[in-house]
RNA sequence: GGGUGCUUAGCUCAGCUGGUAGAGCAUCGCCCUUACAAGGCGAGGGUCGCAGGUUCAAGUCCUGCAGCACCCA
């Protein structure tokens, strides 16, 4: 163990790398086999992706508990693992191809396959290279990726479990369809926000009249898929015109005025366009009305798509010849719109257009307008699935926290609609289907197993599906598929159900209620007993952070810095508009005209537990962080400060040498005992706030600020006892030792390297602190005499300092106190604490006035009953003095007045508990007192400046 | 339209079962006292969004309103 020095700055950068290296090759992150088995399952990151500050928090969270529970002896497993995200990878590599000028279709599904898990091998260890940056302790031996064969497995095997219980089917249905993406998505990877737009109000001719009925619309183009137009029943100015018929514009198709609830006479006209194929709302409109005779007979009896998959207007086939213009198809499904826009208004049947604000779906991915679609896709059937998926939750086997989004779950969970899975993309898992010639269909593990299944010759030929299932298939398995699921292991057995799931509100419907479904449905088992929902990290001022905002940061930026022309080039880099960038820029030079120092990762996770409220937004302040680097650093001179004052020397560790606590020592261990139980109690309940604002608080008011100095006085005396010393150097050691603990699942890394330094000294074994149990609070050492000993000191050196303070007094300059009204116990504390005193307060002299002495000229401070007195002569000005003594009286008699009022009002005499009025009556003792001492000491100064 | 959450010091936020309003940063003084100037010592700063109600007592519980945010339709 070497004796030099620490560094006398902390420098996160010299320690956290090579130490986390040590922990992972020492196998400290895996399992030990041992105890009551812990588990979190790692919400699986996009594989090629990079963390960014949502995941630096998330996995600080889930570090923390995983460190907490090891510690407390816990048979410990944060499972490691990443994401295929089918589309958003498919989309990097698509653009990576596009730049050499090919699509994914020049080279075929084979090549493009083979290209993204290349991609996979090149950019696949970024995000788990910058997790070990984190010092996340996940255990890496038993990484896990949604694609691999094991996880590939399960996803076939689940999939031809739900078919074969028909949980799992195939039709034709509308879908949302990403034109640019030619996939289906499901509900959720819609995002509809306000946009601009217009509504057309169109007329359409009633057959054999001159009237029109006026419909008002938001996409015109899809006119030309029209069955009906559709008003209330209830609504008596259409009622004559219900059963009649319409000329549909432009196309030369007669179409029906139907009655249906749906129609919101309020809206528009009153009068809707039915597009069967193209709405869903319209979609449910024609499945109540497909039977009337004027909708059955129109082409495909009603449900006309207009549509090809990029969203143009197709061109009919032979059998459908002339049911859609000629003058339209081909032209983009924005084109068509003005197209057929100009040609109504050039018949006159364009009443008139108007501005409208109107919610547009777009891709989250491609964000391209999303056009409902009829095509054949694969459905879960989610209403049996959802039911015990409800239960549990409601029954409380599994629990939220916080406990409200529970109701954000059931709501979604009792309007569950199914689940469109397939995706018509190339990167994922492919469905487990094989179509023959005839277009039937079977669902198998794999072909040969199809083929047995159904007695199908070897010649016959069958083609699988070329679809792939919805990335939210595989992970709605993760946590089992990645314990060897669906084979039995060990692993299954120890850690299904996991212990908790860290994750944010953003993905409850996603993923979430998804697992919960499978793990009830395949496990027989919920998979995991809590739930903890975090807040979305967004900028300082509660912005989103977004490239297009440039208000990004990067949690290993902060980590390391980053300077402000980098920073620039990062935040702007690949930004398509120019003016954009400009801003960003002048934004960034605003904001970091030095770029950003280097933290360090115990600062930044610090800064994350301390933000981990119950909030749903948490906005990152830079202040926040630097706060926390220079709690570091406190923490880190603190240990230089007790390895100067211990190493080497005799600590009273080993052996049995007599040892004295004085009432410090005894004070600062009960302190500690105190933030033991704090600790745990915020661990517990998930407040990982209050479990940092603990420790921040002891060890920076407590054990710095207080404790340490207390230490100086008695180290730096010669003529103190040794056991004093013995005692203080290893109350230094061993509260120091137990505070690292105590704070490592918060910083792990600035506590394991001051452990090393200090274990020996505390009489600790142990080759890392990561490895060491957990402190844990012992009632018996909270020492309520010590307590109040500390409390007695601290008034007699506040006020000093105090005085000092307001008199202009230099802090280091010395004063002779007089004490008048002491008690017993006053006194020997005075003799006890002598020591201390002149040290913190710098006291020269203490000396007791006699009962009727009046004492000199003097400021006043007030130890309970007990007066101090700081003699004025050459010192104090008596002017400033009565100015403080004034201002002290004033604040205590609003208090008092208060108090009195209280205690005047016999209701709350009567009826408020007894402890607290008991409580009410003794302050007002104490606070009348105090103001008598207080006045007595103004008049008797008002008197001498009288007789000057 | 339905739902959820938020509103406390200049800023970012705590305030757990009602019982003397707190922290960090920022501000203002003084201090390079041999752990730490990324520091020490001290100070100022709040009608707890608004209006009612329950209660001896409300930042905390209830109702309404306003503003903001998010989710769903």
């Amino acid at each position: 163990m070497s004796t030099t020095p620490l560094d006398k700055t902390y420098d996160p950068h010299t320690i956290e790398r090579p130490l986390y290296q040590q922990w992972e090759q020492q196998g400290y992150f895996e399992p030990t086999g041992e105890g009551e088995p812990y588990c979190i399952m790692i919400p699986p990151p996009n594989v090629t992706g990079s963390l960014h500050m949502g995941h630096a928090f998330q996995d600080t969270v889930m570090d923390i508990l995983t460190r907490y529970h090891r510690m407390c002896g816990r048979n410990t497993l944060w499972q490691a693992g990443s994401d295929h995200a089918g589309i958003a990878t498919q989309m990097v590599v698509e653009r990576q191809l596009e730049q050499q000028g090919i699509t994914r279709h020049d080279i075929g599904r084979e090549k493009f396959v083979e290209k993204v898990w290349q991609w996979k091998e090149q950019s696949g260890g970024t995000i788990t290279g910058q997790l070990r940056r984190m010092g996340a302790s996940l255990d890496w031996a038993h990484e896990r990726f949604t694609m691999d064969d094991g996880l590939s497995d399960a996803v076939r095997e689940v999939f031809v479990r739900l078919f074969e219980e028909d949980l799992i089917y195939r039709g034709k249905r509308l879908v949302n369809w990403d034109p640019v993406l030619h996939t289906a998505l499901s509900d959720l990877e819609v995002l509809s926000a306000e946009e601009n737009g217009h509504l057309w109000y169109i007329r359409y001719p009633v057959t054999d009249s001159e009237q029109f009925v006026v419909v008002a619309t938001t996409r015109p183009e899809t006119m030309l898929g029209d069955c009906a137009v559709a008003v209330n029943p209830e609504d008596e100015r259409f009622a004559s015109l219900i059963g009649k018929h319409l000329q549909l514009p432009l196309t030369g198709r007669t179409i029906p005025v139907i009655a249906d609830d749906y129609v919101d006479p309020e809206f528009g006209t009153g009068c809707v366009k039915i597009t069967a194929a193209h709405d869903f709302n319209d979609y449910a409109v024609w499945q109540r009305h497909r039977e009337h005779a004027d909708i059955a007979s129109l082409p495909h009896g009603g449900l006309i798509n207009i549509f090809t998959m990029d969203a143009a207007i197709r061109q009919p086939d032979e059998a459908e010849a002339g049911m859609l213009p000629d003058a339209y198809i081909g032209l983009d499904r924005f084109e068509a719109r003005k197209a057929i826009i100009k040609d109504l208004d050039a018949t006159g049947l364009l009443e008139k257009t108007v501005d409208h604000k109107l919610p547009v779906p777009r891709g989250d991915r491609s964000n391209a307008v999303v056009e409902p679609y009829l095509t054949d896709q694969w459905y879960v059937r989610t209403e049996k699935l959802a039911q015990p998926a409800i239960e549990a939750v409601e029954s409380g086997r599994i629990r939220f926290v916080p406990d409200n989004w529970k109701n954000t779950y059931f709501e979604w969970m009792r309007n569950i609609e199914d689940w469109c899975i397939s995706r018509q993309i190339w990167w994922g898992h492919r469905i487990p289907a094989w179509y023959d010639d005839e277009g039937r269909f079977y669902v198998g593990r794999s072909e040969e197993e199809v083929r047995q299944a159904h007695g199908l010759e070897d010649d016959l030929g069958l083609r699988q599906d070329d679809d792939v299932l919805d990335t939210w298939f595989s992970s709605a398995l993760w946590p089992f598929s990645t314990l060897g699921w669906p084979e039995q292991t060990d692993r299954l057995a120890t850690w299904y159900p996991t212990s908790v799931l860290v994750t944010g509100f953003d993905i409850i419907f996603f993923w979430v209620a998804r697992m919960i479904m499978a793990g009830l449905k395949f496990m027989d088992d919920i998979p995991f007993h809590e739930i903890y929902i975090h807040g979305l990290v967004r900028d300082a001022h509660g912005n989103k952070m977004s490239k297009s905002k440039g208000n990004v940061l990067d949690p290993i930026d902060l980590i390391d810095g980053i300077e402000l022309d980098a920073l620039i080039t990062k935040r702007t880099s690949g930004m398509m508009q120019q003016h954009l960038a400009d801003k960003i820029t002048k934004q960034t030079r605003e904001d970091y005209p030095n770029g950003i120092p280097s933290y360090g990762t115990d600062a930044l996770r610090f800064t994350f537990a301390s933000l981990a409220t119950t909030g749903r937004d948490i906005n990152f302040d830079l202040g926040r962080i630097e706060g926390y680097r220079n709690f570091c650093n406190k923490l880190w001179n603190a240990a230089r400060y007790v390895l100067m004052n211990t190493e080497d020397q005799d600590c009273g560790v080993t052996g049995n040498a007599s040892i004295h606590l004085g009432v410090a020592e005894r004070w600062i261990i009960s302190r500690l005992q105190a933030t033991e139980a704090e600790v745990e109690r915020a661990f517990k309940s998930y407040r990982f706030d209050l479990a940092a604002m603990s420790i921040y608080n002891f060890v920076w008011n407590d054990y710095c600020d207080w404790y340490l100095e207390l230490s100086k006085p008695v180290l730096n005396d010669d003529t103190a006892a040794a056991e004093a010393k013995r005692g203080t150097r290893r109350t230094l050691v061993r509260v120091l030792e137990t505070t690292l603990r105590l704070a490592h699942p918060i910083i792990p890394f600035i506590t394991d390297t001051i452990w090393q330094r200090i274990a020996p000294l505390a009489g600790t074994e142990g080759r890392s602190i990561m490895i060491l149990p957990y402190p844990k609070a012992d009632m018996e050492r909270i020492d309520q005499d010590a307590e109040d000993g500390m409390q007695w000191l601290q008034q007699f050196i506040l006020g000093i300092r105090k005085i000092k303070a307001e008199m202009n007094i230099r802090p280091s300059a010395p004063v002779s106190v007089l004490l008048s009204g002491a008690s017993e116990t006053d006194r020997q504390r005075v003799i006890d604490n002598r020591m201390y005193l002149n040290f913190l307060a710098r006291t020269q002299s203490v000396d007791f006035l006699g009962d009727n002495d009046e004492g000199p000229e003097a400021a006043i401070t007030l130890v309970g009953a007990m007066k101090v007195l700081i003699p004025l002569a050459g010192l104090i000005d008596r002017d400033a003095e009565i100015t403080r003594l004034s201002r002290e009286i004033d604040k205590l008699e609003t208090d008092r007045n208060k108090i009195a009022g209280k205690l005047a009002n016999s209701s709350f005499v009567d009826r408020a508990p007894a402890a607290i009025v008991e409580k009410e009556r003794s302050r007002l003792k104490q606070i009348s007192s105090d103001l008598d001492n207080l006045q007595d000491q103004l008049s008797k100064i008002r008197a001498l400046q009288d007789v000057e």
